[in-house]
DNA sequence: TTTAAAACAGGACGATTGACCTGTTAGGAG
DNA sequence: CTCCTAACAGGTCAATCGTCCTGTTTTAAA
């Protein structure tokens, strides 16, 4: 109604609702979420709801390629460069996610994971956007594999099925984890899964 | 209204509705199904639908309780009692799934994990009681490692996080075969899991 | 300064949700 | 047979869903 201070601001309007619909999507999941709810979280009005996102599978789409997409980028293919080899990278990543779940009390589980379980069944688009963050992932940890394997790092592994296995072991501890709110499904993957690569692994960490 | 040929059948009327319900929970989600649409896939009044289950709770804790526990027990845990030790248990229920899905054409996924992963945030109750049938599924996997262990042949093998980890990489396997809708995650976590067992079992089927 | 389009406000829309109501019938106990 | 309760029919209820509408204000280009 009347003009009092209102700035236009396109691109944080956009940002602060995708950011609410991204916690929400992931907490709740796309479905249980309305967009009444993301409209409040994010103290954003209907029209302007509308006009950035006319439908909520637009908002869907924007939050797995600009949200999803990203926290997989971060928190699973960075650290695959900053690592010598990739038994140490995902050790690594484990133990962040373990350490980040552990004081939070609550397990909200994997986003990529949660996004596909309850959207995949529903919309193509969304769910082939989905997989192309998979792909991207395993895509990923194959290289990481691969490379290991040419410089000797490793041998007699399959890069390929390998990556699939990682993902497959982390995507269902941590539904296991969401699932029974205890983060022991994590904490005894992660175990597993160091012995079974160290077996594959000549380890430089200390003499041998 | 008149009276024509109706006859009252409590338990079957219960068991269409709960079949009904668990088909379309676990291929399209507990939240995304709604009453109606299970009161006329069914052919049940909201009468009959009120009566037998006053709320959408009790409905979805009776498909848990009846159903989800009873495939799960079916399909993995009877199983490891029919064979030799846990990785020719494990291979064949792999196969089994592998074998049913291909010809199916779509991948609707482990009807515990779909259950629980949208349930889980929005009922303590539902959760609990999925978390139950994780629980055994654990147990069962466990008990068979520990007998392998005891009876000599595997050995090297901690049972209880090797059960997590085998039930992590098929619901992963599964959730990812679900959002790419292609059993390939399956068939290669298949494929990693039985090498990585053989190396802690000494196998008697050849000689050797 | 004029102007057109983008950005935003606030509310209303029909459809659908889960829950529940009153009334009627079936079927076993007495 | 009578009677009583579980079983069932059919419809209604407020609440909420996602979508869209009209109108106003900002903003940058001309």
């Amino acid at each position: 109604m009347i003009g009092n201070g209102r700035t236009n601001d396109p691109q944080g309007v956009r940002r602060r609702i995708v950011d609410t619909a991204y916690d929400a999507f992931v907490k709740q999941g796309y479905i249980a979420t309305g967009m009444l709810e993301i409209r409040e979280k994010a103290s954003v009005s209907g029209g302007a709801m509308a006009h950035h996102f006319p439908a909520k599978r637009a908002l869907g789409l924007a939050v797995i390629r600009d949200r999803v997409s990203h926290a997989v980028r971060q928190t699973w293919i960075e650290p695959l460069d900053r690592c010598v080899d990739a038994p140490a990278a995902i050790d690594l990543i484990f133990g962040d996610i373990i350490g980040e779940l552990a004081p939070k009390g609550s397990v909200s589980g994997c986003p990529l994971n949660n996004m596909a379980m309850d959207v995949s069944p529903h919309d193509p688009e969304m769910r082939l956007a989905l997989d192309d963050i998979f792909a991207a992932w395993q895509e990923a940890l194959s290289a990481k594999f691969q490379a290991d394997l040419a410089s000797g790092r490793a041998s007699n592994i399959q890069p390929s099925s390998l990556a699939t296995l990682v993902i497959a072991i982390y995507s269902g501890a941590m539904a296991m984890a969401k699932a029974r709110q205890d983060v022991g499904a994590l904490v005894e993957s992660r175990a597993e899964l160091a012995a079974l690569l160290a077996l594959k692994y000549r380890r430089v960490t200390s003499a041998g």
